[in-house]
DNA sequence: TGTACATCAGTGAACGCGCGTTCACTGATGTAC
DNA sequence: TGTACATCAGTGAACGCGCGTTCACTGATGTAC
């Protein structure tokens, strides 16, 4: 069978690189061998250097991708509220803080699940760690300066990034926290959901 | 030599505790050899199963030391300002929030540096990380109802232990970004602190 | 208190296993003419 | 357009390596008398 269509290669390639996005949120970077990657993407795993230097150039692609959805997402969030800043931010909070991204971080998002990856994966990924967090800030400053304008006030631009930053603190922060205990402790876990996306609502 | 002192044993197996604290943060625990682990704490790999069933048991030992160092440090930190909660509320902010933990992890709070590995490694590592965080919540809540005292209002046990909540999931997120980019981004780093510091003290 | 013996903590070699990576092979694709 | 050949993506065995764990050994400690 082998030697098969430019396309149909980047196509397996785009496969790898979702099955580690996948593998590598919920497990960890460290926590997925080549071979169950490969696996999950159809393949057997002497193909994987036809695609990739090595598992870290992989992983940080996976990175890439994880926050281009991530901030496309964000977009996307902004784009359905064309009229309301504030309504666009409770969907923010609502679809970032709760048990259904709690307990999928395969499906979710890169900066809540791979945070201690990054840190612990050398200069490359945590400079695609910035790009996601960069981008996070400016958006959702953005968006709080929005708010401020659409209810007749204004935000300094400094003001607004300080919000942001602050806010995306607190709402990685509850779900890291909700995910350290979610199996051992559920109420505990939702308890902190409900706080923070409560609170996070009236900021 | 071997056949040592109980009271010795007991010594070494401290030891092994630390060095595993320590490891285990900087590195994850999947991310650190029991034969690097014993060799910090000054034995040879072979001793390693007089002291603990498992490498799991082990980190259920980490994490039940760990948050009990943890808490008994906030306790240290209330204890030094009996008059002011407010002033022991700044003291755990600035403790927590700053340049010093992100560098150490290994010597700084459990919560932050073991969430993603607690979250991973089953249901008695996360009851663990669960009596952490159960103490960190209530204390919190108490300085807070405190501090509301201290200064002639009142606080609902609710509505403190809602602020309580918030407040530490910031904490910890703000500690967790800010290690995500630390060396490869040490300015925007630097500015998470700084931001989450003070909204976090202005609580 | 002194002696004889059982215990057992630390040593370091060894085990099986899974990991990341390499490689010879294959045959369909891509290309040169 | 057709043909001959080079390319190269996927296969699956193999590599070295480090991991968690086991084990026979040792000799000082702990204990029974």
């Amino acid at each position: 069978m082998p030697r098969i269509t430019q396309e149909q290669k980047q196509l397996n390639r785009e496969k790898i690189v979702n099955a580690a996005g996948e593998g590598f949120r919920l497990r960890g970077i460290d926590g997925v061998g080549i071979e169950e990657l490969m696996k999950a993407a159809g393949m057997t795993h002497g193909g994987f250097y036809n695609h990739f230097a090595s598992k870290d150039d992989l992983a940080l692609e996976v990175l890439h991708q994880g926050f281009t959805d991530s901030l496309a997402a964000l977009d996307a969030i902004r784009a359905a509220h064309p009229r309301s800043a504030r309504a666009a931010l409770h969907d923010l909070v609502d679809g970032y803080v709760n048990a259904e991204h709690r307990d999928h971080p395969e499906a979710g998002c890169a900066s809540a699940a791979l945070a201690s990856d990054a840190g612990r994966h050398g200069a490359a990924a945590q400079a695609e760690y910035r790009r996601g967090l960069d981008g996070y800030f400016a958006t959702i400053a953005d968006m709080l300066a929005e708010r401020a304008r659409q209810s007749g006030t204004e935000l300094t631009p400094a003001e607004a990034r300080e919000r942001a930053v602050a806010l995306f603190s607190q709402m990685v922060g509850a779900l890291t926290l909700s995910r350290a205990i979610a199996d051992a402790a559920p109420e505990l876990s939702d308890e902190v959901l409900a706080v923070n996306r409560k609170r996070l609502k009236k900021l």
